[in-house]
DNA sequence: GATTCATTCAACTTTTTGGTTGAATAAATG
DNA sequence: CATTTATTCAACCAAAAAGTTGAATGAATC
């Protein structure tokens, strides 16, 4: 219906959970054996390994053996995609921030900090 | 657990779902009323204003009364939350992309952008 | 004010997800 | 080759998500 990578669905999954983001957290900084990435979470063994494996089919993840280990490396290629499903609404949402930052200026501010960074919250 | 913009969680799960992301893409466009969005959904009525209240909780779209309808527009803001939580992987994948691209095409290659913004890391 | 239109709410069912445990596999080590 | 270490598989359970239908609400129209 709506085209697209066929799996970015996969992906946006594989991302929504706090757990198997702070996995890939732990990723980008080094690999990590599956061992590595259980250790610290409040959770048996065998769920973590599954949620390394969602990561992994979202290919999110690689893992390669190393003797009886898993090493698990952060693939970033998947994100990037992400950032180009999310290009194709930048230019509606520069256009309302442009229109957000004149409606500011005109308002209150007299010599005016610019604020064509998107960080802060948008009026309510 | 892991810190992080409070809800990004409920972002992330928002927009894992294709329906709701076809409805963001028509939002894009241009506003619609709940009705215009379900409309072409092979779904009861019910069902798609779930969606589109998922999409409100998440901040991504805003519904403002006129008259009997409610007229949905996307909100931009969360999107950019998004994109910068991706920023945070950018120096890991800009530099494995460089890698790449040095590897493959090693006689002439235009010169990469090399992003430094090694700011946020999560603890742990 | 009764009717119609646009939408939501409540109750319920089905499917998916996130977790468990215990047995199975695969590689290194005694 | 039996044991230990690292990990996955299979079967299962509970909770959350996605869908349904039918009644309820809120605003415009007759």
């Amino acid at each position: 219906m709506v085209e697209e990578t066929p799996d970015i669905d996969t992906l946006f999954k594989a991302l929504a959970d706090p757990v198997r983001r702070n996995m890939l957290d732990r990723l980008a900084e080094r690999p990590a054996t599956v061992g590595d990435l259980a250790e610290p979470l409040d959770m048996s063994f065998a769920g973590a390994s599954k949620h390394v494996a969602i990561l992994v089919e979202a290919r999110l993840v690689e893992k390669t053996r190393s003797g009886r280990h898993q090493i698990c490396s952060l693939r970033p290629q998947p994100l990037a995609e992400i950032r180009s499903w999310l290009d194709r609404y930048a230019v509606f949402w520069t256009d309302r921030l442009d229109r957000l930052e004149t409606a500011l200026n005109a308002a209150h501010l007299p010599s005016s900090p610019k604020l064509s960074s998107m960080s802060e919250k948008e009026s309510e």
